[in-house]
Parts: C-alpha cells; sequence; structure tokens
DNA sequence: GTCTATAAGGTGATAGAC
DNA sequence: GTCTATCACCTTATAGAC
C-alpha cells in the first residue's frame, strides 16, 4: 500500500473548493460537457492549478463520484431498524425527497452518469449496491409475510421510491417549467402525494 | 414562409438513417459527449456528407428533438376520453412503461437534455406541456371532485407516473446492474407493481 | 503553489475534386 | 451526392519561470 502524504491546510481548502466547483459544473453538463476552464473559473484557481491537485479531469470526476455514493445511498441502509414497516418506509420516501431538495446537485450527478450508462461506477451497481437492495428486499419480504405490509414486489417498490423523490431534482427544469413554484414550496405537496401514495400502498388491509 | 424542396427518394432514406444513427448515439452520450464521427459511423456515411444532409451537429439534433417531442407526450393527450377514471390511468400508466421498454431511446434522449436543463426544449416544456398537464390537471380534479377518483394531486400524480416509468428506460443500467433480468422480463413485474400501486392510491374508499 | 506559455490531440465544419 | 484533404478552434495536459 502506498502511503498518502498528510494534507496541508491550504491544500484541504483548494481541494474541497475544487470539488465543490465541480459538482457545480458536472452535475449541470455531465462529463464529457464539462470543461477544465468552466471548474477552474467556478473553483477561482487556473486550469493548471488544478492539474496541481488532481492528475486529471477524469480523477476529479472520479473524486466525486466515490466520495458522493456512500451518502447518497446511505438513508437505503437505516431500513429495517425500527420495525414499525410502514412507517421506516414512509419515512425513507421523505427522507429521499428531502435530499433531493437539498442535495439536487448530487442527485444529477448519478443521474447523467448513470443516463450515459454508468461506465465509471458499474461495478459499484452491480456489487455493493446489488447486494444492499437485495438484502432490503429480504426485509421487505419479511415484514410482508409476517402480514405487516402489503403484497408488493420488494425490488419495484424500491426503484419506484428512487425514482419519485429523485424526480424532483433530475428533472428540475422540467417540475418548474410546469408547476411554477415559489422556491420549494412545490416539495410539500410532493411529500404530502407521495406519503399518501405509499401509505395506501403499503398498509396491510 | 420559405418553401422546402421536396426530397429525392435516396435523400428521405438518408437523412432516416441518420436521424436513426444520430438518436443511438445521443440518447447514449448526450448532445457534448456525442462526436459528428461516431454519427457518421453508426450511419455508415462520411462526416461531410452527413453535414450534406444536415447544416450542423445542433441541427441534427434539433430535429431529433422536435421530432419526438409530440411522439413521446402522445399518450397524456388521450386521458379523459372514455371516462371511467382509475382504468383510464391504470391504462396511461402501462402505455409509458411500454414505451419505456419500446423506446428507451427516446427516453433517454431526453432524460439528457433535462437532466442538463433542457437547454433547447425549455419553451416546449414552459408552454405547450405545461399547457397540456394544466389541463389533464383539471380533468383529474374533476374526476376527484365526482367521487370517482380519490383525491390526490393532480400534477404530482402526473409526476410520479412519468417519473416510476422511465426509470426503467432512463435508469436501465442501473436496473439490470441489481436485477440481472433475463432479457425485458422484469418489465412485467413492473407493471404489475405500477398497475397495485396506483390502482390502490387512486380508488375511491 | 501558482502562474504564463505551449504542446498534442480531438472535433466541427468547409473546400474542392470527382 | 460523396469523397479526401484540410482548416480553425477547442480542450486536456505539460513545461518551466517565479
Amino acid at each position: 500500500m502506498k502511503m498518502e502524504r498528510p494534507k496541508t491546510r491550504i491544500q484541504q481548502k483548494n481541494t474541497r473548493t475544487i470539488l465543490d466547483a465541480a459538482l457545480d459544473v458536472f452535475s449541470q453538463h455531465g462529463f464529457r460537457g464539462t470543461t477544465l476552464d468552466q471548474i477552474a473559473q467556478a473553483a477561482g484557481l487556473s486550469k493548471p492549478n488544478l492539474l496541481y491537485y488532481f492528475p486529471s479531469k477524469e480523477a476529479i470526476h472520479d473524486a466525486l463520484l466515490m466520495e458522493l455514493m456512500d451518502t447518497w445511498v446511505d438513508p437505503l441502509r437505516h431500513i429495517g431498524e425500527d420495525g414499525h414497516p410502514v412507517e421506516e418506509i414512509v419515512a425513507y420516501v421523505l427522507r429521499k425527497l428531502e435530499m433531493s431538495r437539498d442535495y439536487p446537485r448530487e442527485s444529477r450527478l448519478f443521474a447523467n452518469e448513470i443516463v450515459q450508462g454508468a461506465p465509471r461506477i458499474l461495478d459499484q451497481i452491480e456489487g455493493p449496491l446489488r447486494d444492499l437492495v437485495n438484502e432490503k428486499a429480504e426485509v421487505i419480504r419479511g415484514w410482508i409475510a409476517a402480514g405487516e405490509l402489503a403484497e408488493v414486489d420488494p425490488h419495484h417498490l424500491i426503484f419506484s421510491i428512487w425514482s419519485t423523490t429523485q424526480h424532483y431534482a433530475d428533472f428540475d427544469v422540467q417540475v418548474r417549467g410546469i408547476l411554477r413554484p415559489e422556491g420549494d414550496a412545490h416539495f410539500n405537496d410532493a411529500a404530502q402525494f407521495l406519503e399518501a401514495l405509499y401509505r395506501r400502498t403499503l398498509t396491510p388491509r
């Protein structure tokens, strides 16, 4: 294992500045649509200075994806800890919706990547993410078997939660173009709708 | 109004070939990620020959967006024609899911465009699409007022249908990476799940 | 650590022969 | 209508001064 040299304070600060600026630009234009000039300008640094901190454009992008992957998937890990099935899933839905409101750049970063075939994170999807989803699908199946949850396909339930919540980040311009909301006010209506949607679907009769 | 010269048979054929090849490439890599070389190779033509039929790369992309926009939105227009509210909406959901299965390239073309801020179709979204959605929202509100549909927010209902169904095209690699389905077999499970989801939600008590 | 200058390669588009 | 050749520009990345 190669040892990383510990970073000075100014190095840490510039690294963070670059990653934040890069998240801005990558999430809006995708990997190929983003230029180092744009990132440099957004970060307030020169282009060669960017490449002093990161060896390449791809290295910046990869660093973002790897750093954010865990955070992005994290809420799913907490499903099944308390044990009130419908409430847990509804809480997960609302948490995911909050993340679309508060971290839309992260959502779009992944959306760009996945729509274009996930060339850089396919291994993560087919490995750790797949395992986690299958594990939670088992939890949900257990709840259904115990009669605590209506009978639904666990995988497609999870897909539907991902899609309905991330839609408000990934397709933000379309949502805003149609609703013309004041700020983020429409997220309250979305929360109410989604809570009802999943509560009615999942509550056993 | 400028008259367009009618196209010869070979011109029509090449134009179609180019647009189909361009849909392949644009839907996978986005506008900036696509090169004329890729389109030319996919179409079996030379790069200058491409530009004999279209004046620029952007012209090819625009032609695709404009041509497919109507087709893509079309199923929404038919809502409210028969008058059995729950059945109509469920039929719309299943029709949209079929389109994700049979026309994933079209779905991803728009997904790429909208995730990146819809620079080329924002007018279409804020104009005709917005009007159509608002019109259908009124239809749905009427059904709710008549007690034929459970009380839900019509706009967020439509957004949820778009997101859940298009997810299977736009996030196809993620879905397949997790489910490892045989061909398109998982679309049947998705259809069953989504039909139950909307039937339970929309049927009045 | 940060800059200016520049190399090296890719990309959209055009010229002109056939 | 289609091709080869090529231009002009953009973009990533490096060299080397400070």
